[in-house]
DNA sequence: CGGCAGACGGTAAACGTTTACCTTGCGCCG
DNA sequence: CGGCGCAAGGTAAACGTTTACCGTCTGCCG
């Protein structure tokens, strides 16, 4: 079986209490040559400190929980890739746990997770609902990354969505359009709201009104995406532009505009958001802002990893940068762009 | 702090031990009357065993440790959330660990898991590579889930790629279609071979002869997907329809056909497989072969936690079978289709 | 030369369970 | 009525760590 400090320590001729301090580098004075028997023995017979006796005598465990409505997002698993990444430089490991929009299913998780010894959970594209007083009890750090919704709380991840609509919204002032529509998202998102204020914001910047018959309102959804298109289409003074909340909701309105006999971008020009796998693919390539998901999820981990270290953070909130990736849609020039998925036809047909 | 199980004992007024049996279901007789009691104070005084004690007394930790390349996949998401919902019906929740594709990692990986007492452990689209030693000596159970390349290894669970590859030619077939091109995969997928065998045995099956000219390669990716097309529209002999190894390749396959000025799927019918999100938004929309990930981790979780609880599995390898789901890219009677996106300009303009 | 500080290391308790083994009491049968 | 068997429950060891506390030895200073 495994090999336990008590025969690393008979094998090295010291006690446990010796072998336990050089391992995990306690101030506690040990000769160098007995740390260096100890350590290349170690390393000999393989030893691994069994982790359950250790949490159970440290009430830690190098664990970090994830609660996440849905671990199969497109947007989640980015983000859990960086908080995993973040997370093992410093020798945790994750469990992520789906609660399905479902309070019960929250609170038996953070019930779960504490029983098991966590070091800290991080919520991640979940609101804190009625967790609030499960937690309390649990006393265990958490943060959250990414929050949806409202709320009160303090640590927290988010993108910067008012940046990242602006850099949309000038990239389309750049190329000279001044009728910019606006598909925004439901209401209750922060992504919505911010959005919408960073594209007012940035139109005022360079003088342009803002013309509330420009903004719409879709789900999230192609099909939202369309309908808002053909809204806006039928405006008496038309936009030249679309900035659309989401690539699935520009993927929508780019539908609308080829069913109405237009052309992307001549006709009209499209920026999406979120760099979905589709805007690479989509035909024209969408221009879209990147939601920073992998960095947003390394932030989050160190955040956390920080007030288990006891060091306080430093901000309350902190928000990540995504970036414009220019394509097709927008018609920026060539030189600009990302190169298309498929350059041209490659051989006569 | 967390109440333990003396507390309880001494609330009930019984030993410990009786507390553990009745709480754990031992076979050991406990009165009823004492049974209840102290269920109810377990209940009132909101007791969670601590989890770090018991498996260490029990080298058992009702967890289950899921090794992949990168969860941050389309497939592996999907997938995990099986094995999730599986896992957790048995109080086991999931940890999963990101391999890179780096032997070294994944053996670093397999440690870890160890070292925490985990109960056993799941390869997820990954291969044991020089796992195989390290596996022997932590000695944990362990089972492989849409294994990508060969492996002498016992349980596994993996989708039933010939029957996939039957469905999506027999479709073809019934809509009329003798000359059928398949853009397969790269050589080592098992994906790619078992597909490739599907295809022409539902061909041979029809009567329709195997002609090698109509079966191309591709790398999954959707340039590949175009470059494999163009091959085969430059056919002498053109197929009127193709079979895509997966949904990118498809979507590529179907930029060619654009570009070559012919309509799908008038001039040339498309399948893929996968049913990836993009096979719902595409245009037209993407008949496509469905990969059954969530029933494929619950299938093997389900097999894992037999073998955890002492069962011995009933099959080395199980194969789950997807099915067809017909859109518009494959021409058949709009009265057989999902619903389309968007059904059709829902205002005049 | 006495004593003290610090370096180095050991002892043992504790963390919260599970479980092998033991005790008690009761009913029943020969 | 003696003894056996079984139901019901208790005792205590063990799991592998960490860490507070306690030696011992050496060197150095007054």
């Amino acid at each position: 079986m495994a090999v336990t400090i008590r025969e690393l320590a008979d094998a090295a001729g010291v006690s446990i209490a010796t072998v336990s301090r050089v391992l995990n580098h306690k101030p506690h004075p040990v000769g160098a040559a007995t740390r260096q028997r100890i350590l290349t023995l170690a390393d000999e017979l393989g030893y691994r400190p069994n982790l359950a006796a250790r949490s159970l005598r440290t009430e830690r465990s190098s664990t970090i929980g994830i609660i996440t409505d849905n671990i199969d997002s497109p947007h989640t698993t980015l983000m859990i890739r960086g908080i995993q990444d973040r997370a093992k430089q410093d020798g945790y490991i994750c469990v992520v746990i789906s609660a399905d929009w479902d309070p019960a299913v929250e609170r038996e998780a953070i019930h779960d997770l504490a029983s098991r010894s966590i070091d800290g959970i991080i919520f991640a594209e979940t609101w804190h609902r009625s967790a609030n007083e499960t937690l309390a009890l649990a006393n265990k750090p958490f943060v959250f990354v990414h929050r949806q919704f409202a709320s009160e709380h303090t640590y927290s991840v988010t993108p910067d969505e008012v940046y990242g609509a602006r850099l949309a919204v000038r990239h389309l002032i750049g190329l000279g359009h001044r009728r910019i529509g606006y598909i925004n998202g439901p209401q209750e998102y922060y992504a919505s709201t911010d959005r919408l204020r960073g594209y007012s914001a940035e139109l005022a910047d360079h003088g342009i009104g803002f013309d509330a018959d420009l903004v719409t309102r879709g789900n999230w959804q192609v099909e939202s995406g369309y309908d808002a298109a053909v809204d806006l289409l039928a405006l008496a003074e038309r936009p030249t532009a679309i900035f659309a909340g989401n690539d699935l909701m520009a993927a929508g309105a780019m539908y609308a505009i080829f069913d109405a006999g237009q052309h992307v971008p001549q006709d009209v020009a499209v920026v999406g958001y979120d760099n979905r796998e589709i805007a690479r693919i989509f035909r024209p390539s969408m221009t879209t802002v990147t939601l920073p998901l992998y960095e947003m999820g390394q932030a989050v981990a160190q955040i956390l990893l920080g007030l288990l270290a006891g060091d306080s953070a430093s901000a309350d909130e902190v928000k990540i940068r995504g970036r414009l990736i220019i394509r097709e849609s927008c018609g920026a020039d060539p030189a600009l762009r990302e190169p298309p998925l498929v350059a041209a036809v490659r051989r006569p047909l």
